[in-house]
DNA sequence: AATGAATGAGAGTTCATTCAT
DNA sequence: GATGAATGAACTCTCATTCAT
């Protein structure tokens, strides 16, 4: 009995619950100790219901990581885009992109994992991650807005800036409320991080914005 | 039936092999399938004597992680207090990171399953990582080598960058030689990073080092 | 919710393709693979529409072999009663069933798994066979064309050699051509099976017939 | 973890509780309804241990055909050895066969269903079998103890006869005593069978032995 | 000190069957 | 008459851990 893309609104619905489930499962108790069952249980469906859907816990799991991705992305984007320079840009992403991981811890927890539960999904989380940014810094490279560098070499770098901030104050600071949700990065840290940031970046002998 | 600590030359030994071995299966296989079998098998010793020395699987985990931070930062230390100023300090710094990287993979292979596996491991090793940062960048502060900041947010951009752009070109890029070692971070890519870091880090109105 | 028979001409014709189908599958993928989703799929019909018409699994596995059951017989007693004599229709028979073996190998492959999935099924099939042999060998032995003897175990020993020569000749012996078929038994092997046959039956004293 | 040929004493003692157990519940309940626990808890074993002697459930089925198999012909040859004449060796070879069937019915049970299982173990065990016939039907042929035929004819023939007379007289006919034994074939029926069997492998205008 | 046979909880997965549409 | 989404019991197999030797 094959994998089956859903015909009935019904089946629509069902398949999305246990994406859902999957999500918060992973985030919550890791790949390896996320079985079939809890997700089925959290899901509120029955254990073969999710093989009607999905090949399996893998496959599961990549499509998962891959809707993250492109739900982080999306949000990047959609913050950056309503920015008026490169600066408020810049600093629109990181806020989006706090906020996301803030609401969507599995995020991180999950992709964490991915390096031996499915090594091309973690490389293509990143590349596509990397991405983005590298379209931003090419944009603002033709503008003057940043110094001459390489794009790739400076958004591997914002990604580890991000990545390892977000790890140390939304992930581990304080815990989730009752919504599950968890704080953001306290203002100050968000201003130091920018600050490193746009120092980085920023062309020769320029001045910087003075914040606050 | 509890764990001993060995009591005589060959007990000890045979304690380290285990532990060798527990490192490279753990790198290879991931916690999960790192199986105590796999581990014996590779240390060359019988599946009960891992219970005389380790307490489970759990726990030897652990000593690996703390095992490889001890030597990561005793490295990066190393280099670092043999270097004449700063700028040296902190190029030596890295070099030393991705050299360690390259020759034992399992520190980021390792480390990135530790958040379900053993989240305190996970914390203690980033923690103690950005302990060192922090102290070198309070130490050049005073001296004012570096501009005035919150070290605590320099030091995770710091190690956030050194993870990822380790992660993007030791650890994917290329692939093993015959030995097991991967190949280093390309010169000019370490220069763009430094670049990167210097100009984050510089005095106000400082007039960075020229790279030939 | 019980079985139906099938009231329109449209459901007649469904409950066919079923039928045949499962005969297919069973023959392909043996009873325990053959899930019902295989059989409802090569029938062209929904999953649910099995149950319309058998009650389960089993039901339509009795079904098959009753099936393949009356028209091996009705095969064999067709080819006989065409026969001038004994000696005609005792080779006219074996002939009938080989051939309807070639066509049909999943005569073999069902009823040899019978034995655990339905044991009832699996002697109402040998026994039916038997039967048509006994009445035959006592015709005989009225005529005094064949010797005196018990026309069950004659019975039995003739069941027995038409299977296994089918299974080594017909079965196993070279592969299905385009259509599914396979050759038949190899005429100096009929020959020597029937001289065989020929002479355990003989009356005491007789001349064989000289064959070529 | 592989499977291991047991090292010490206890090791063999175990895999041999386990063979025998399965072969036990193989018979009893068929390929597909023995499952590995039936198998453990019949050898009053630990599942786990299954796995320490046996890749799977395929791998052991196959080593039960092939010790049965071993054994019937063992049984077979030494019953033929023992005899005077072809006239006795035969006889006594039929018996062996059927004194066997009746204490191990598993033989005729398991080989039947081998089809799917394991075709190669089906195929390997009927010729071997005939490869036995064969040669014995070459041995009397040489003395002229029996006309000239194609032995391997004969040999399937022959096979044909015991299997559906063994499966008719001695698996059907009758239940199992205290001991889960079997009745013989009842006298009559045997010197039916035999006497077909002499006929048709007798020499031209040979006398048959009187049986009184 | 060292070994490896033994264990069983728990994992992923399949599929005959039901039933609302 | 026809459908396919939903179910859960039951299966095979893995592996951390114990313990007698």
């Amino acid at each position: 009995m094959s994998t089956v893309t859903p015909r009935t609104q019904r089946g629509t619905r069902t398949r999305s619950k246990i994406l859902a489930a999957a999500e918060k499962v992973f985030a919550t108790s890791g790949y390896h100790d996320a079985s079939i069952v809890k997700i089925t249980e959290c899901a509120g469906v029955g254990l073969g219901t999710f093989y009607l859907y999905f090949a399996g816990k893998q496959e599961i799991f990549d499509e998962v990581v891959e809707d993250l991705n492109r739900r982080v992305r999306m949000a990047m984007t959609e913050a950056s885009a309503a920015a008026e320079n490169r600066f408020a840009a810049e600093r629109a992403g990181f806020k989006a992109f706090f906020h996301f991981t803030a609401q969507h811890p599995a995020l991180y927890r999950i992709i964490r994992q991915a390096e031996f539960v499915s090594p091309g999904a973690l490389r293509n989380h990143y590349s596509k991650i990397v991405e983005g940014y590298i379209q931003g810094l090419e944009a603002s490279q033709r503008t003057g807005e940043i110094r001459a560098m390489d794009p790739e070499v400076a958004a591997w770098a914002l990604m580890g800036i991000g990545e390892l901030v977000g790890m140390r104050w939304v992930l581990w600071e304080g815990t989730e409320d009752a919504e599950g949700h968890r704080p953001q990065v306290p203002e100050e840290v968000f201003e130091e991080m920018m600050n490193f940031i746009d120092r980085a970046l920023a062309p020769e002998g320029a001045q910087l914005p003075v914040k606050g």
